[in-house]
DNA sequence: TCGATGCTTCGGCTAGCATCGAACTATGAA
DNA sequence: TTCATAGTTCGATGCTAGCCGAAGCATCGA
Protein backbone atom coordinates (compact mmCIF):
# COMPACT_ATOMS: atom_id res chain seq x y z
CA UNK A 1 0.00 0.00 0.00
CA UNK A 2 2.46 2.69 1.29
CA UNK A 3 6.53 2.86 0.84
CA UNK A 4 8.16 3.96 3.70
CA UNK A 5 9.72 2.49 6.97
CA UNK A 6 6.86 0.39 9.08
CA UNK A 7 7.00 2.26 12.00
CA UNK A 8 4.28 0.30 13.26
CA UNK A 9 6.68 -2.71 13.88
CA UNK A 10 9.02 -0.76 15.72
CA UNK A 11 6.41 0.83 17.75
CA UNK A 12 4.43 -2.37 18.64
CA UNK A 13 7.82 -3.48 19.95
CA UNK A 14 7.95 -0.72 22.75
CA UNK A 15 4.51 -0.98 22.76
CA UNK A 16 4.58 -3.97 25.06
CA UNK A 17 4.69 -3.36 28.66
CA UNK A 18 7.04 -6.21 29.95
CA UNK A 19 9.49 -5.13 26.62
CA UNK A 20 8.72 -1.15 27.85
CA UNK A 21 10.08 -2.10 31.08
CA UNK A 22 13.28 -3.83 29.53
CA UNK A 23 14.23 -1.22 27.45
CA UNK A 24 13.78 1.87 30.39
CA UNK A 25 16.05 -0.07 32.39
CA UNK A 26 18.67 -0.01 29.89
CA UNK A 27 18.31 3.87 29.56
CA UNK A 28 20.92 3.46 32.34
CA UNK A 29 22.70 2.88 29.57
CA UNK A 30 24.31 -0.13 31.55
CA UNK A 31 24.39 -3.38 30.08
CA UNK A 32 21.91 -6.28 31.86
CA UNK A 33 21.34 -10.09 32.14
CA UNK A 34 18.36 -11.57 30.60
CA UNK A 35 17.22 -12.60 34.21
CA UNK A 36 17.64 -8.96 35.40
CA UNK A 37 15.71 -7.68 32.27
CA UNK A 38 13.24 -10.41 33.19
CA UNK A 39 12.61 -9.15 36.97
CA UNK A 40 12.38 -5.62 35.97
CA UNK A 41 9.85 -6.01 33.68
CA UNK A 42 8.15 -8.78 36.01
CA UNK A 43 7.55 -11.83 33.82
CA UNK A 44 9.59 -15.45 33.91
CA UNK A 45 12.81 -16.60 32.12
CA UNK A 46 10.71 -17.86 29.27
CA UNK A 47 8.39 -15.03 28.28
CA UNK A 48 11.43 -12.17 29.02
CA UNK A 49 13.52 -14.87 26.45
CA UNK A 50 11.10 -14.18 24.11
CA UNK A 51 10.83 -10.66 24.55
CA UNK A 52 14.52 -10.50 23.53
CA UNK A 53 15.10 -11.97 21.06
CA UNK A 54 11.68 -9.55 19.38
CA UNK A 55 13.57 -6.78 20.67
CA UNK A 56 17.14 -8.20 19.12
CA UNK A 57 15.23 -8.75 16.37
CA UNK A 58 13.52 -5.08 15.77
CA UNK A 59 17.51 -4.19 16.31
CA UNK A 60 16.73 -2.10 19.22
CA UNK A 61 19.25 -3.85 21.58
CA UNK A 62 22.11 -5.50 21.02
CA UNK A 63 23.61 -8.94 23.02
CA UNK A 64 26.76 -9.79 24.00
CA UNK A 65 27.41 -13.07 25.79
CA UNK A 66 30.17 -13.53 28.51
CA UNK A 67 30.17 -16.73 30.19
CA UNK A 68 26.62 -18.28 30.53
CA UNK A 69 25.04 -14.61 30.48
CA UNK A 70 23.91 -12.95 28.24
CA UNK A 71 24.43 -9.33 28.28
CA UNK A 72 21.64 -6.58 26.60
CA UNK A 73 22.02 -3.01 25.60
CA UNK A 74 20.63 -0.64 23.69
CA UNK A 75 22.00 -0.77 20.04
CA UNK A 76 22.63 2.96 19.77
CA UNK A 77 21.82 6.10 21.35
CA UNK A 78 19.29 7.26 18.71
CA UNK A 79 17.49 3.92 20.48
CA UNK A 80 17.24 6.50 23.70
CA UNK A 81 16.29 9.30 22.12
CA UNK A 82 13.24 7.98 21.09
CA UNK A 83 12.81 6.38 23.94
CA UNK A 84 13.33 9.60 25.76
CA UNK A 85 10.84 11.58 23.13
CA UNK A 86 7.92 8.83 23.24
CA UNK A 87 8.03 9.49 26.98
CA UNK A 88 7.84 13.01 26.45
CA UNK A 89 4.75 12.58 24.80
CA UNK A 90 3.22 9.95 27.14
CA UNK A 91 3.96 12.93 30.28
CA UNK A 92 2.34 15.63 28.54
CA UNK A 93 -0.80 13.49 27.78
CA UNK A 94 -0.62 12.73 31.86
CA UNK A 95 -0.07 8.76 31.03
CA UNK A 96 2.17 8.20 34.27
CA UNK A 97 2.58 4.86 34.90
CA UNK A 98 0.32 4.10 37.62
CA UNK A 99 2.11 3.05 40.67
CA UNK A 100 4.42 6.00 41.34
CA UNK A 101 6.38 5.07 44.18
CA UNK A 102 8.39 6.95 46.25
CA UNK A 103 11.10 7.37 44.38
CA UNK A 104 9.27 9.41 41.42
CA UNK A 105 10.62 12.94 43.45
CA UNK A 106 13.64 11.50 43.26
CA UNK A 107 13.69 10.45 39.74
CA UNK A 108 12.78 13.94 38.69
CA UNK A 109 15.20 16.04 40.80
CA UNK A 110 18.05 13.85 39.27
CA UNK A 111 18.31 10.75 36.95
CA UNK A 112 20.46 9.21 34.43
CA UNK A 113 19.16 10.17 30.51
CA UNK A 114 21.47 6.80 29.23
CA UNK A 115 24.80 8.60 29.89
CA UNK A 116 23.84 12.18 30.79
CA UNK A 117 22.13 13.62 33.75
CA UNK A 118 18.81 14.53 33.28
CA UNK A 119 16.12 15.91 35.88
CA UNK A 120 15.62 19.37 38.00
CA UNK A 121 19.49 19.02 38.55
CA UNK A 122 20.13 18.70 34.62
CA UNK A 123 18.21 21.27 33.65
CA UNK A 124 19.38 23.31 36.07
CA UNK A 125 22.54 22.63 34.88
CA UNK A 126 22.41 23.79 31.27
CA UNK A 127 20.83 26.71 32.77
CA UNK A 128 23.77 28.17 34.31
CA UNK A 129 26.25 26.83 32.02
CA UNK A 130 24.41 29.36 28.92
CA UNK A 131 24.49 31.53 31.64
CA UNK A 132 27.73 31.61 32.62
CA UNK A 133 28.62 31.91 28.95
CA UNK A 134 30.22 28.37 28.64
CA UNK A 135 27.89 27.68 25.84
CA UNK A 136 26.38 29.17 23.94
CA UNK A 137 22.41 27.80 22.76
CA UNK A 138 21.48 30.07 19.16
CA UNK A 139 18.66 28.01 18.17
CA UNK A 140 18.68 24.47 18.50
CA UNK A 141 22.40 23.84 18.65
CA UNK A 142 24.70 24.01 21.72
CA UNK A 143 28.35 24.68 21.30
CA UNK A 144 30.99 25.33 23.69
CA UNK A 145 32.59 28.28 24.42
CA UNK A 146 36.40 29.37 24.52
CA UNK A 147 35.76 30.60 27.91
CA UNK A 148 33.77 27.02 28.40
CA UNK A 149 36.42 25.04 27.41
CA UNK A 150 39.22 26.86 30.30
CA UNK A 151 36.10 25.97 32.71
CA UNK A 152 36.04 22.24 32.02
CA UNK A 153 39.57 22.08 31.98
CA UNK A 154 40.30 23.68 35.41
CA UNK A 155 36.78 23.05 37.23
CA UNK A 156 36.34 19.16 36.29
CA UNK A 157 39.87 18.67 34.70
CA UNK A 158 38.16 17.51 31.39
CA UNK A 159 39.78 18.14 28.45
CA UNK A 160 38.19 19.34 25.07
CA UNK A 161 40.01 17.36 22.68
CA UNK A 162 38.66 14.00 25.10
CA UNK A 163 35.24 14.81 24.32
CA UNK A 164 35.56 14.24 20.45
CA UNK A 165 34.02 11.69 18.40
CA UNK A 166 33.54 11.02 15.49
CA UNK A 167 29.87 9.71 15.35
CA UNK A 168 28.32 11.83 18.10
CA UNK A 169 28.46 15.74 18.88
CA UNK A 170 29.71 17.07 22.10
CA UNK A 171 26.88 18.88 22.95
CA UNK A 172 23.43 18.46 22.36
CA UNK A 173 20.21 19.26 23.50
CA UNK A 174 17.50 16.81 25.04
CA UNK A 175 14.29 17.50 26.22
CA UNK A 176 14.10 16.62 29.21
CA UNK A 177 10.62 15.07 30.03
CA UNK A 178 9.72 16.04 33.92
CA UNK A 179 10.76 19.57 32.92
CA UNK A 180 9.42 20.26 29.74
CA UNK A 181 13.01 21.85 29.33
CA UNK A 182 16.59 20.92 27.83
CA UNK A 183 19.43 19.56 29.73
CA UNK A 184 22.87 18.89 27.84
CA UNK A 185 23.58 15.57 26.33
CA UNK A 186 26.56 14.31 23.53
CA UNK A 187 29.96 13.55 24.88
CA UNK A 188 30.36 16.46 26.72
CA UNK A 189 27.24 15.67 28.77
CA UNK A 190 28.40 12.47 29.61
CA UNK A 191 31.80 13.18 30.46
CA UNK A 192 30.54 15.37 32.86
CA UNK A 193 28.10 12.68 34.66
CA UNK A 194 31.17 10.20 34.73
CA UNK A 195 33.23 13.10 36.12
CA UNK A 196 30.81 13.46 39.00
CA UNK A 197 30.53 9.93 39.63
CA UNK A 198 34.25 9.77 39.40
CA UNK A 199 34.77 12.49 41.91
CA UNK A 200 31.93 10.81 44.54
CA UNK A 201 29.61 13.85 44.15
CA UNK A 202 26.88 11.88 42.77
CA UNK A 203 26.28 7.78 42.69
CA UNK A 204 23.93 6.09 40.60
CA UNK A 205 20.96 4.23 43.65
CA UNK A 206 21.95 0.82 44.27
CA UNK A 207 18.60 -0.36 43.08
CA UNK A 208 19.07 -2.80 39.94
CA UNK A 209 17.06 -0.53 37.22
CA UNK A 210 17.08 2.14 38.82
CA UNK A 211 17.84 5.83 37.39
CA UNK A 212 17.67 7.41 40.16
CA UNK A 213 21.03 9.91 40.69
CA UNK A 214 21.81 10.25 44.29
CA UNK A 215 24.06 13.29 45.00
CA UNK A 216 26.23 13.22 47.94
CA UNK A 217 26.18 16.29 50.75
CA UNK A 218 29.70 18.01 49.36
CA UNK A 219 28.66 16.94 45.66
CA UNK A 220 25.52 18.73 45.70
CA UNK A 221 27.51 21.90 47.96
CA UNK A 222 30.23 21.63 44.80
CA UNK A 223 27.97 20.85 42.06
CA UNK A 224 25.54 24.49 43.62
CA UNK A 225 29.32 25.96 43.69
CA UNK A 226 29.84 25.63 39.77
CA UNK A 227 26.03 25.99 38.32
CA UNK A 228 23.79 27.04 41.81
CA UNK A 229 21.04 29.71 40.41
CA UNK A 230 23.47 31.68 43.05
CA UNK A 231 21.53 34.92 43.34
CA UNK B 1 6.23 -0.81 40.22
CA UNK B 2 8.27 1.90 38.43
CA UNK B 3 8.24 5.74 38.18
CA UNK B 4 7.94 7.69 35.09
CA UNK B 5 5.69 7.78 31.88
CA UNK B 6 3.91 5.16 30.77
CA UNK B 7 5.90 4.84 27.33
CA UNK B 8 4.40 1.73 26.49
CA UNK B 9 0.75 3.35 26.38
CA UNK B 10 1.80 5.84 23.69
CA UNK B 11 3.83 3.57 21.87
CA UNK B 12 1.04 0.85 21.62
CA UNK B 13 -0.58 3.42 20.10
CA UNK B 14 1.54 3.46 16.74
CA UNK B 15 1.98 0.41 17.12
CA UNK B 16 -0.95 -0.69 15.82
CA UNK B 17 -0.80 -0.72 11.94
CA UNK B 18 -4.14 1.07 10.96
CA UNK B 19 -3.38 3.86 13.89
CA UNK B 20 0.39 4.14 12.10
CA UNK B 21 -0.85 4.66 8.88
CA UNK B 22 -3.29 7.14 9.98
CA UNK B 23 -0.41 9.09 11.61
CA UNK B 24 1.59 8.95 9.01
CA UNK B 25 -0.91 9.90 6.38
CA UNK B 26 -1.15 13.04 9.20
CA UNK B 27 2.60 13.74 8.62
CA UNK B 28 1.70 15.69 5.56
CA UNK B 29 0.66 18.30 8.19
CA UNK B 30 -2.92 18.29 6.28
CA UNK B 31 -6.19 17.96 8.47
CA UNK B 32 -8.00 15.13 7.52
CA UNK B 33 -11.36 13.63 7.81
CA UNK B 34 -12.19 10.80 9.79
CA UNK B 35 -13.04 8.86 6.33
CA UNK B 36 -10.13 9.80 4.85
CA UNK B 37 -7.95 8.39 7.32
CA UNK B 38 -10.05 5.20 7.23
CA UNK B 39 -9.39 4.81 3.66
CA UNK B 40 -5.69 5.62 4.12
CA UNK B 41 -5.82 3.01 7.20
CA UNK B 42 -7.61 0.79 4.87
CA UNK B 43 -10.53 -0.05 7.36
CA UNK B 44 -14.28 0.65 7.91
CA UNK B 45 -15.77 4.17 9.56
CA UNK B 46 -16.38 2.29 12.40
CA UNK B 47 -13.01 0.88 12.64
CA UNK B 48 -11.40 4.47 12.05
CA UNK B 49 -13.61 5.94 14.47
CA UNK B 50 -12.78 3.75 17.58
CA UNK B 51 -8.70 3.97 16.13
CA UNK B 52 -8.98 7.63 16.48
CA UNK B 53 -10.67 8.53 19.55
CA UNK B 54 -8.24 6.17 20.78
CA UNK B 55 -5.25 8.00 19.48
CA UNK B 56 -7.46 11.57 20.65
CA UNK B 57 -7.11 10.04 24.38
CA UNK B 58 -3.40 9.91 23.51
CA UNK B 59 -3.07 13.10 22.97
CA UNK B 60 -1.36 12.40 19.28
CA UNK B 61 -4.21 14.18 17.29
CA UNK B 62 -6.36 16.46 17.89
CA UNK B 63 -10.04 17.16 16.01
CA UNK B 64 -11.96 19.81 14.83
CA UNK B 65 -15.41 19.96 13.84
CA UNK B 66 -16.68 21.45 11.18
CA UNK B 67 -19.90 20.89 9.98
CA UNK B 68 -20.58 17.48 9.72
CA UNK B 69 -17.00 16.45 9.17
CA UNK B 70 -14.19 16.15 11.65
CA UNK B 71 -11.15 17.43 11.10
CA UNK B 72 -8.11 15.41 12.80
CA UNK B 73 -4.50 16.54 12.91
CA UNK B 74 -1.53 15.82 14.62
CA UNK B 75 -1.68 17.44 17.96
CA UNK B 76 1.93 19.10 18.00
CA UNK B 77 5.07 19.31 15.94
CA UNK B 78 6.49 17.18 18.70
CA UNK B 79 4.54 14.54 17.62
CA UNK B 80 5.94 14.04 13.71
CA UNK B 81 9.32 14.19 15.35
CA UNK B 82 9.17 11.33 17.21
CA UNK B 83 7.09 9.32 14.33
CA UNK B 84 10.38 10.26 12.38
CA UNK B 85 12.57 8.73 15.09
CA UNK B 86 10.37 5.40 14.55
CA UNK B 87 10.70 5.76 11.34
CA UNK B 88 14.12 5.97 11.56
CA UNK B 89 14.53 3.65 13.73
CA UNK B 90 12.63 1.33 11.35
CA UNK B 91 14.93 1.88 8.33
CA UNK B 92 17.75 1.14 10.21
CA UNK B 93 16.47 -1.86 10.87
CA UNK B 94 15.88 -3.34 7.37
CA UNK B 95 12.23 -2.96 8.34
CA UNK B 96 10.14 -1.22 4.91
CA UNK B 97 6.50 -2.05 4.45
CA UNK B 98 6.39 -4.55 2.38
CA UNK B 99 4.28 -2.95 -0.34
CA UNK B 100 6.81 -1.00 -1.82
CA UNK B 101 5.05 1.12 -4.79
CA UNK B 102 5.78 2.61 -7.73
CA UNK B 103 5.81 5.48 -5.37
CA UNK B 104 9.13 4.91 -3.40
CA UNK B 105 11.60 6.52 -5.99
CA UNK B 106 9.32 9.92 -5.72
CA UNK B 107 9.08 9.78 -2.08
CA UNK B 108 12.87 9.26 -1.61
CA UNK B 109 13.90 12.51 -4.18
CA UNK B 110 11.05 14.68 -2.44
CA UNK B 111 8.39 14.45 0.21
CA UNK B 112 6.86 16.45 2.94
CA UNK B 113 8.01 16.24 6.49
CA UNK B 114 4.78 17.61 8.47
CA UNK B 115 5.24 21.15 6.71
CA UNK B 116 8.71 21.21 4.90
CA UNK B 117 10.59 19.78 2.67
CA UNK B 118 12.47 16.18 3.22
CA UNK B 119 14.03 13.59 1.28
CA UNK B 120 17.34 13.86 -1.00
CA UNK B 121 16.08 16.99 -2.37
CA UNK B 122 15.57 18.50 1.01
CA UNK B 123 19.16 17.13 2.18
CA UNK B 124 20.69 18.92 -0.61
CA UNK B 125 19.22 22.24 -0.01
CA UNK B 126 20.54 22.24 3.55
CA UNK B 127 24.38 21.00 2.43
CA UNK B 128 23.84 24.14 -0.18
CA UNK B 129 22.98 26.57 2.37
CA UNK B 130 25.91 25.52 4.77
CA UNK B 131 27.70 25.56 1.73
CA UNK B 132 26.91 28.60 0.75
CA UNK B 133 27.19 30.15 4.29
CA UNK B 134 23.42 31.33 4.39
CA UNK B 135 23.12 29.01 7.68
CA UNK B 136 25.70 28.20 10.31
CA UNK B 137 25.27 25.02 11.42
CA UNK B 138 28.12 24.80 14.60
CA UNK B 139 27.27 21.24 16.18
CA UNK B 140 23.69 20.44 16.62
CA UNK B 141 22.07 23.80 16.37
CA UNK B 142 21.28 25.96 12.86
CA UNK B 143 20.87 29.65 13.04
CA UNK B 144 20.60 31.77 9.94
CA UNK B 145 23.14 34.39 8.86
CA UNK B 146 22.97 38.04 7.92
CA UNK B 147 24.15 37.17 4.38
CA UNK B 148 20.91 34.30 4.36
CA UNK B 149 19.02 36.72 5.70
CA UNK B 150 19.55 38.88 2.41
CA UNK B 151 19.35 35.88 0.36
CA UNK B 152 15.44 34.90 1.54
CA UNK B 153 14.79 38.21 1.03
CA UNK B 154 15.76 39.12 -2.46
CA UNK B 155 15.63 35.48 -3.72
CA UNK B 156 12.62 34.63 -2.12
CA UNK B 157 10.68 37.43 -0.59
CA UNK B 158 10.82 35.50 2.79
CA UNK B 159 11.60 38.13 5.56
CA UNK B 160 13.40 37.18 8.24
CA UNK B 161 10.85 39.00 10.93
CA UNK B 162 8.15 36.73 9.56
CA UNK B 163 9.93 33.30 10.91
CA UNK B 164 9.60 34.30 14.63
CA UNK B 165 7.53 32.46 16.69
CA UNK B 166 7.40 31.56 20.28
CA UNK B 167 7.20 27.91 20.57
CA UNK B 168 9.05 27.57 17.70
CA UNK B 169 12.57 27.71 16.31
CA UNK B 170 13.72 29.43 13.48
CA UNK B 171 15.69 26.30 11.98
CA UNK B 172 15.98 23.16 13.53
CA UNK B 173 17.69 20.17 12.07
CA UNK B 174 15.55 17.39 11.48
CA UNK B 175 16.40 13.46 10.81
CA UNK B 176 15.74 12.25 7.25
CA UNK B 177 14.99 8.91 7.73
CA UNK B 178 15.79 7.95 3.22
CA UNK B 179 19.25 9.85 3.57
CA UNK B 180 20.06 9.48 7.54
CA UNK B 181 21.36 12.81 7.29
CA UNK B 182 19.57 15.80 8.46
CA UNK B 183 17.35 18.48 6.49
CA UNK B 184 15.72 21.65 7.57
CA UNK B 185 12.70 22.44 9.79
CA UNK B 186 11.95 24.88 11.57
CA UNK B 187 9.40 28.21 10.68
CA UNK B 188 12.33 28.44 7.68
CA UNK B 189 12.12 25.31 6.74
CA UNK B 190 8.04 25.60 6.79
CA UNK B 191 7.91 29.14 5.00
CA UNK B 192 10.58 27.91 2.26
CA UNK B 193 8.50 24.71 1.67
CA UNK B 194 5.41 27.43 1.59
CA UNK B 195 6.72 29.55 -1.08
CA UNK B 196 7.77 26.60 -3.49
CA UNK B 197 4.03 26.21 -3.65
CA UNK B 198 2.89 29.53 -4.09
CA UNK B 199 5.64 29.65 -6.61
CA UNK B 200 4.31 26.98 -8.25
CA UNK B 201 7.71 25.20 -8.76
CA UNK B 202 6.39 22.07 -6.41
CA UNK B 203 3.27 20.70 -5.62
CA UNK B 204 2.34 17.85 -3.15
CA UNK B 205 0.70 14.83 -5.24
CA UNK B 206 -2.79 14.76 -5.65
CA UNK B 207 -3.22 11.51 -4.59
CA UNK B 208 -4.95 11.69 -1.05
CA UNK B 209 -2.49 11.09 2.09
CA UNK B 210 0.79 11.01 -0.36
CA UNK B 211 3.41 12.74 0.85
CA UNK B 212 5.03 12.84 -2.64
CA UNK B 213 6.22 16.83 -3.36
CA UNK B 214 6.56 16.83 -7.47
CA UNK B 215 8.87 19.46 -8.73
CA UNK B 216 7.77 21.20 -11.88
CA UNK B 217 10.01 21.76 -14.89
CA UNK B 218 10.87 25.21 -14.26
CA UNK B 219 10.52 24.77 -10.36
CA UNK B 220 14.01 22.18 -10.39
CA UNK B 221 15.74 24.50 -12.97
CA UNK B 222 15.08 27.37 -10.04
CA UNK B 223 15.69 25.17 -7.33
CA UNK B 224 18.96 23.77 -8.87
CA UNK B 225 20.31 27.45 -9.51
CA UNK B 226 19.64 28.41 -5.61
CA UNK B 227 20.54 25.12 -4.10
CA UNK B 228 22.17 23.01 -7.12
CA UNK B 229 25.34 20.75 -5.84
CA UNK B 230 26.58 22.69 -9.59
CA UNK B 231 30.13 24.45 -9.04
C1' DT C 1 -40.14 17.10 6.58
C1' DC C 2 -37.48 13.83 4.19
C1' DG C 3 -33.47 11.64 2.57
C1' DA C 4 -28.41 11.47 2.09
C1' DT C 5 -24.01 11.69 4.21
C1' DG C 6 -20.47 11.60 7.99
C1' DC C 7 -19.52 9.68 12.10
C1' DT C 8 -20.27 7.06 16.37
C1' DT C 9 -21.97 3.28 19.51
C1' DC C 10 -23.00 -1.48 20.42
C1' DG C 11 -22.39 -6.47 20.22
C1' DG C 12 -20.33 -10.51 18.78
C1' DC C 13 -16.62 -12.84 16.37
C1' DT C 14 -11.85 -14.02 15.70
C1' DA C 15 -6.88 -13.93 15.61
C1' DG C 16 -2.84 -12.87 17.56
C1' DC C 17 0.16 -12.74 21.25
C1' DA C 18 1.74 -12.57 25.94
C1' DT C 19 2.15 -15.82 29.49
C1' DC C 20 3.76 -19.81 31.95
C1' DG C 21 4.99 -25.00 32.92
C1' DA C 22 7.97 -28.37 31.43
C1' DA C 23 11.72 -29.95 29.19
C1' DC C 24 16.28 -29.07 26.92
C1' DT C 25 21.16 -26.95 26.17
C1' DA C 26 25.30 -24.59 27.71
C1' DT C 27 28.47 -22.86 30.99
C1' DG C 28 30.81 -22.91 35.40
C1' DA C 29 31.95 -24.81 39.96
C1' DA C 30 32.92 -28.62 43.09
C1' DT D 1 31.40 -36.42 36.80
C1' DT D 2 27.86 -34.25 38.96
C1' DC D 3 25.20 -30.49 40.33
C1' DA D 4 23.62 -25.69 39.99
C1' DT D 5 22.66 -21.74 37.31
C1' DA D 6 21.58 -18.99 32.96
C1' DG D 7 19.17 -19.14 29.15
C1' DT D 8 16.25 -21.09 25.41
C1' DT D 9 12.56 -23.83 22.97
C1' DC D 10 8.05 -25.91 22.79
C1' DG D 11 3.24 -26.43 23.57
C1' DA D 12 -1.01 -25.18 25.69
C1' DT D 13 -3.94 -21.56 27.52
C1' DG D 14 -6.41 -17.46 28.02
C1' DC D 15 -7.09 -12.68 27.35
C1' DT D 16 -7.03 -8.66 24.70
C1' DA D 17 -7.95 -5.85 20.98
C1' DG D 18 -8.93 -5.22 16.21
C1' DC D 19 -12.56 -5.93 13.09
C1' DC D 20 -17.10 -5.51 10.93
C1' DG D 21 -22.51 -5.53 10.61
C1' DA D 22 -26.32 -3.19 12.26
C1' DA D 23 -28.30 0.52 14.25
C1' DG D 24 -28.32 5.24 16.13
C1' DC D 25 -27.19 10.54 16.12
C1' DA D 26 -26.06 14.71 13.92
C1' DT D 27 -25.71 17.79 10.04
C1' DC D 28 -26.68 19.39 5.50
C1' DG D 29 -29.53 20.14 1.34
C1' DA D 30 -34.00 20.14 -0.83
Amino acid sequence: MKAGPDIAMVASLVGDPARANMLTALMTGRALTASELAHQAGVTPQTASSHLAKLEGGRLIEAEKQGRHRYYRLSDPDVAGVLEGLAGLAARAGHMRVRTGPKDPALRRARICYDHLAGDLGVQMLDSLKKQRLVRQTKQQIELTAEGERFLSNSLQISAQSLAHPRRPVCKACLDWSERRHHLAGTLGAAIMTRFTELKWAARDAAPGSRVVNFSRTGEKRFAALFGDGE
